[in-house]
RNA sequence: GGGUUGCUAGCUCAGCGGUAGAGCACUCGGCUUUUAACCGAUUGGUCCUGGGUUCGAAUCCCAGGCGACCCA
């Protein structure tokens, strides 16, 4: 017999008596961490093939589960027990009479062990038949078990369960036990990914992996994270874009490649910037960002096919269309819909501010130039109420730095971002091939920084030197990956699709 | 960066100037068809931290910490 089991007085010995429950359970000669456990088969594959079968009968079908108890419901000689796997979760019949005669050569008193040394957030194997119990439930008429891994922390009240946000994030293994919901993003988020990846290696596109450390970050208007390398004695950057470099691979000859990876950025916080995200970016050369369109519109929906079965989604009570053509509109006409100003008529800088102003436009004091203001009046009048997904395209050059000036519409570059429910999800460019254009952009990217702007473009020489090697014409395209996962899986926050967000070190004391 | 707001038992919350509370969880007893099992008993606290006001502070005030929401 185990030893009898210290009071659990106040939380803390909680944990004390679960230890020695450890201890009681190496005493009986049985191994509290277990080394394997042979899975016949997982529970929803059981709540599937047993669908039919009618309460109070038993089939003579041998299983052998495994997973957490998430829920004990003990009697004299007769308890249930809930038991969670990865697909879903399957009731556990113990019967005393069945255990003990199953369990007499290992443990003649298995059933007692059992109601004495388990707790709900145990890891426990079974072996037993199937068996719809009087009441409904499909169980597990448990004939032999193991502990398999005993917990020591109690997990969260099994009603309420786990809301506080902020401990959700900090013990997101936590969230994931008990939030079934979570689990799900997340297995939706590796689909959508997969599916992307899937889908351009169908298109001959390859991933190549570019360096996450650079000496000078580029590709991207965005403070950097700084970093040092103690044997080169050097400051280092950490990558703002992948841009840059896969480009270089275009130059070199690849014709279609792309990267899904992290990127950050030294920038706030908020429900939809994290400062490491994914991103994937891809370039085709021979191609325009025509081209680029057509390829966006085909992963997302590609992915909201494979992922939903569907392209009319619902985010946050709101009804998204995404079958395809989404709508089109330049900058201009978008601005010019919302303000009634066309700021392709102004080529003097103070009468756009002037016009601008007059619309009630902010902060535009401090713009540069008239392609700014139009900036500033597109992200003040137009962005947020572009809910359905929107391409805009034609944009300023002063704001596009690495794009191709537009064949026909002189001062803008042939660029669309996309726009779904009201945020930037990619954005894309007919690719600057010019190497003289580019270097010039550069520099004056490259004055603005030494004048202060902290997230203006820094001159890249060895990109600019690889550009004057030949580039062919391209099309690139820069997708927010996290942004794209909040959409298809309905996430209010972009916390709630990266498994562990950045958060401040927790110093309230409280935990 | 600004505004609003939250932080009390392991979890979810109540208490809002006068002995620190409930449900669940935990511990003990009972129970062979439960589903938030039930019944009975016990137990569990740096009321986020530090100052201040007060005879007396979880409660009011100030500062700080960590979140949430809104705004820029």
């Amino acid at each position: 017999m185990p030893s009898s089991q210290p009071d659990a007085q106040n939380p803390r010995e909680i944990r004390a008596a679960r230890l020695q429950k450890v201890s009681d359970l190496k005493q009986l000669g049985l191994n509290p961490y277990a080394y394997t456990w042979d899975i016949s088969h997982q529970s929803a594959q059981l709540q599937k093939q047993f669908a039919d079968l009618p309460n109070g009968e038993e089939a003579d079908f041998k299983v052998s589960i495994a997973g957490r108890i998430m829920v004990r419901r003990v009697f004299g000689k007769l308890a249930f027990f809930t038991l969670q796997d990865e697909t879903g979760s399957i009731q556990l019949f113990l019967d005393k009479k069945t255990i003990q005669a199953a369990m007499a050569d290992t443990d003649e008193q298995a059933f007692t062990h059992l109601k004495q040394l388990t707790d709900v957030g145990d890891f426990m194997g079974v072996r037993g038949i199937i068996k719809r119990t009087d009441k409904g439930e499909l169980s597990v008429k448990v004939s032999t078990y193991a502990i398999l891994t005993k917990a020591l922390q109690p997990l969260p009240d099994k009603w309420h369960g786990l809301t506080d946000v902020a401990k959700r994030y900090r013990q997101r293994y936590v969230d994931l036990i008990v939030n079934p919901e979570v689990r799900d993003t997340f297995r939706k988020r590796a689909q959508i990914t997969a599916s992307i990846r899937r889908y351009l290696d169908n298109q001959n596109f390859i991933e190549i992996e570019t360096p996450v450390l650079q000496s000078e970050p580029g590709g991207a208007d965005a403070r950097p994270f700084v970093t040092y390398h103690n044997t080169l004695d050097m400051e280092l950057y950490l990558r703002i874009a992948t841009e840059l470099h896969l480009k270089r691979l275009i130059v070199g000859g690849f014709e279609r490649v792309f990267e899904m990876g992290r990127i950050f950025r030294n920038e706030g916080i908020s429900t939809r910037h994290n400062p490491e995200f994914t991103s994937i970016e891809l370039y085709q050369a021979y191609a325009d960002y025509h081209d680029m369109i057509d390829i966006t519109e085909a992963l997302i929906v590609n992915a909201a096919e494979e992922v939903l079965g569907t392209t009319q989604i619902t985010y946050q009570g709101e009804a998204i269309d995404l079958s395809t053509p989404w709508k089109r509109i330049t900058m201009h006409d978008a601005v010019a819909e919302k303000t009634g100003i066309n700021f392709a008529e102004f080529t003097e800088l103070d009468a756009a501010k002037a016009a601008a102003k007059k619309a009630g436009l902010h902060g535009i004091d401090d713009c540069p130039s008239i392609g700014h203001i139009l900036n500033e009046a597109f992200e003040q009048t137009v962005e947020t109420t572009l809910i359905q997904p929107t391409f805009i395209t034609d944009y300023p050059v002063e704001i596009s730095p690495l794009a191709k000036p537009h064949r026909a519409k002189p001062g803008l570059v042939e660029r669309f971002e996309l726009f779904i429910v009201g945020r930037e999800t990619a954005n894309s460019f007919s690719e600057l091939t010019d190497p003289v254009d580019q270097r010039q952009r550069l520099e004056a990217q490259a004055e603005k920084k030494a004048a202060g702007d902290l997230e203006a473009h820094s001159l890249d020489e060895d990109f600019v030197t690889a550009l004057e090697y030949g580039m062919p014409p391209t099309g690139g395209m820069g997708m927010g990956i996290d942004r794209l996962v909040m959409l298809l899986t309905d996430s209010p926050s972009i916390r709630d699709v990266i498994a562990f967000p950045l958060l401040k070190p927790d110093q309230s004391g409280s935990d």
